[in-house]
DNA sequence: AGAAATTTGTCCGTATGTATC
DNA sequence: AGATACATACGGACAAATTTC
């Protein structure tokens, strides 16, 4: 098979399921092995940790090695959304960074959800040419 | 090769390596291509990688595609401004806490400013009724 | 306690797709 | 259009931690 990636990547799809899954509670504690996940989604096993390795980093699931992966209790209503973007900068951004009005500024936002609702909401503002990619 | 991996990870050292010379500035802004970085470690494409994403979710490095990694650290001495105030929720935020539109927010505002401009501008929202950090 | 089976961790090689220069 | 660079995906192999018998 060759590797047709025109929409999502393969593991984001497999991550987006399980993160599913996971919400529904339909996985109570111990998550699927990779060596069944590789079988139900017809995945190398490559992949399907890429896809696991996605949700260990939103904090819903947890591994262990020699045992498996668990889902986090405590953060099963806790977790957090990540997100870059560029924006047009306000007048009060704008002033800050010594920018001229409609100038454009790199934005991280960080978004911890719990129980469905934003519980905190971080947006780091920096200047596109500054560090990174732009 | 097989597998040897008694100490460290070979990622993990290769990793470890690059994060001093980004400290050291020896890399001042782009660093050296997957490829480049395979054959000075005799390391494989995955393995390298691998070692990037442990700098990557450190905030050290910021990776694009067909372009190279960028070293991303605020790395100097600058001026730090904090300050606390609460605002009316744009729609978007309010729509993102579950509050009605008008509500307010409190928001912590930290401005690193380097050579008189704002580097980096950090702003938490959070309900009025959350009290502290966390 | 010990051995085997299970499960995740690390590493290699290859191939192809996608983005950028 | 071509070259370069990162992204995705497959397969195989062995190491290390844990569980099971």
């Amino acid at each position: 098979m060759p590797t047709p990636h025109y929409g999502l990547p393969r593991y984001r799809v497999i991550a987006e399921e399980l993160r599913g899954r996971i919400r529904s509670r339909a996985i109570d504690q111990l998550m699927p092995t990779e060596t069944v996940l590789m079988q139900e989604f017809s995945a190398s096993r490559g992949t399907v940790r890429q896809a696991l390795a996605v949700l260990r980093e939103e904090g819903l699931i947890a591994t262990a090695p020699g045992r498996g992966s668990y889902v986090r209790e405590a953060h099963n209503e806790s977790h957090v959304r990540k997100r870059e973007d560029e924006v047009f900068a306000p007048s009060d951004l704008a002033e800050l960074f010594g920018l001229p009005q409609g100038a454009r500024l790199r934005v991280n936002e960080t978004i911890v959800l719990r129980a469905g609702a934003a519980h905190t909401v971080t947006r780091v503002y920096r200047r596109l040419s500054d560090q990174g990619p732009c």
